[in-house]
DNA sequence: CTGAAAGCGCTTACAG
DNA sequence: CTGAAAGCGCTTACAG
């Protein structure tokens, strides 16, 4: 099923199917009815492969997450994004192609893939650290959108939420309902998500007019294993915390259960917000407070700036940030409490 | 970069080149190394589009996940799965082609699509009822593999997880160690899955001798909300249960909150056994007891049966059954606490 | 608005 | 073992 019988049988030339195949708007409309009409009768679909060769576009877009499998399962975060991007790409009819380098060797080729020409652009989510590929991506003349913010200095077009507005809104709600001493737990502090979260979670302490102690500040990887452990650590540290902000839901859920174990009454004795606003927020006992931002909506996001500097090649980066929401749940003590 | 200017510099034809970078053993050494310099120099890399125009190939396989939005995001099921596929795909430098249909139009585009020629064969995942896609896609001598089982009367290669086996193993236990009244929350049972374990769990009865109740049954569709519906459900009906055998980590975790919230101690007054060995089952308290299966391994599978019937077209379809464990832990009074 | 023709980069009989 | 040549299916200046 070639364009060429598409043409015959329609009675016209290769040409003039092809621009029809591709709406081209300088055809006649007669000529267009009888090519489409031969498409359908034929069910004919054109060939990516031919296509491709010539207009030197592969109409696919890679997405790349290289995270260790702890979080990678734990956590809803990918499968959301996933599917984010996918609903912002089908419609386009663009393929996505996912890559999952899982060691030093896949990582280097990967990079070989990526600057190949194999794909249109790339999508980046979830950097650590002074990650160089997005900068070689980009120096490359491969289109790339990160997801979250890229490292210092480098100049690409990225979507992050308000990770630090959606911390200083938890914190502060904490402070304004009385509790007096707000511990956290960040994220990863090689990552900008965690470096932001612990920063709005300072600001809120800060212009409320407490005094910064740094020994409130525990650093977790955003698992659930890492939140309890800096949950215990917290504990031991400061007996007498009424409040915790954690900068993730999984590791929220694993201080909580820490804070079980150690019999102290959530929300009575302490209240935790997490970030997030993930499924597991709802499966804690009592429910989570957190800060809702959209990862879905992120992936859309992320697609739309890429197609954008795809089309126009040098245009400058953009970025866009999503709001984040403060959801107030049982574990506040300012919301239901199952 | 092309093919022809590494035989301009290796001083060879474009064929000879070519035959080197497809790793032909007709090739004079000589000739052979000449050309590997030349390609090591240049950086060539093939153009994917050229070579499938050719070959007739695309070199790429296209994974179809099509589940509602609350069972994709709560579980870790599917990047799981994903990770598994990606790892033993990629060494071979097959591409990962994910498609997310979230409707029904998506879904009629789908399915033009994997038969449009564009992808090698389709990894199929999560089946609901009767679904005529892997059917259709086999007779149009598209190659198909399934995760889990293919519907009635479908004759595709697939995957399946022990469920029937980790069924009997979950719920022999309980019986052995001392429980009367031992309910089950089943997964849905337009689900081969789901039908499965709910198998498994009236034959640990037969077999104990225990005499069937229908009422000690409850239906849940593998998310946590489902799970503690059905959870309530069964303790109005039967108060007096002292043991649950849960068709899925997620929904355990949902019958927990609500055996918690009911006041009832587990496993003290109510044992526990879920199902997959998800990370879910370490996020909850106590820790789950549960079937341990391995997501990755059936992605692994899945892809080398699918490799192997789209080198050898019109092979008969295979099957593999994957070996489940019972996992004891704090749910069940048989492990740890935390 | 339309068609003849070139050309995208590769693989693979075919003849030697 | 090697090369000249055909051909995969499409798009797109170009001339009309």
């Amino acid at each position: 099923m070639t364009l060429e019988e598409v043409a015959r049988v329609a009675g016209v030339s290769r040409a003039t199917a092809s621009r029809v195949v591709n709406g081209s708007p300088k055809v006649n409309p007669q000529a267009r009815r009888g090519v489409e009409r031969a498409i359908a009768r034929l069910g004919y679909v054109p060939n990516r492969a031919a296509r491709s060769l010539v207009t030197r576009r592969s109409d696919s877009i890679g997405v790349v997450i290289r995270e260790p499998t702890a979080r990678l399962f734990g956590d809803p975060y990918f499968p959301q994004l996933l599917s984010g991007i996918s609903a912002a790409l089908s419609p386009r009819g663009l393929q996505l192609i996912l890559l999952m380098p899982r060691s030093r060797e896949e990582d280097r080729r990967l990079e070989q893939y990526l600057t190949a020409g194999h794909i249109d652009g790339v999508l980046l989510a979830s950097l650590h650290g002074n990650d160089p590929l997005p900068g070689r991506l980009d120096g490359d003349g491969i289109p790339v959108v990160v997801g979250g913010r890229p490292p210092e200095g480098v100049r690409v077009s990225f979507v992050d939420n308000d990770n630090y507005g959606g911390a200083v809104a938890a914190v502060s709600h904490l402070i304004a309902s009385g509790r007096h001493t707000v511990a956290t737990i960040s994220g990863p502090l090689d990552m900008e998500a965690g470096v932001a979260r612990l920063r709005g979670y300072r600001e809120a302490l800060r212009s409320a007019g407490r005094s910064l102690d740094p020994s409130l500040e525990a650093e977790g990887e955003f698992t659930q294993e890492s939140g309890a452990q800096a949950m215990r650590a917290l504990l031991q540290r400061h007996p007498e915390l009424d409040a915790v902000f954690v900068a993730s839901d999984l590791m929220a859920a694993g201080a909580l259960q820490v804070l079980n174990a150690a019999e102290r009454r959530v929300p009575d004795d302490v209240a935790i917000v997490g970030f997030d606003d993930s499924p597991i927020a709802l499966m804690t006992v009592p429910p989570l407070s957190t800060v809702r931002q959209s990862i879905e909506e992120m992936g859309r996001e992320m697609v739309r700036l890429l197609l954008e500097s795809i089309d126009e090649r040098d245009r400058a980066p953009r970025q866009v940030i999503l709001v984040t929401e403060l959801i107030l749940r049982g574990s506040c003590g300012g919301g239901p409490m199952s």
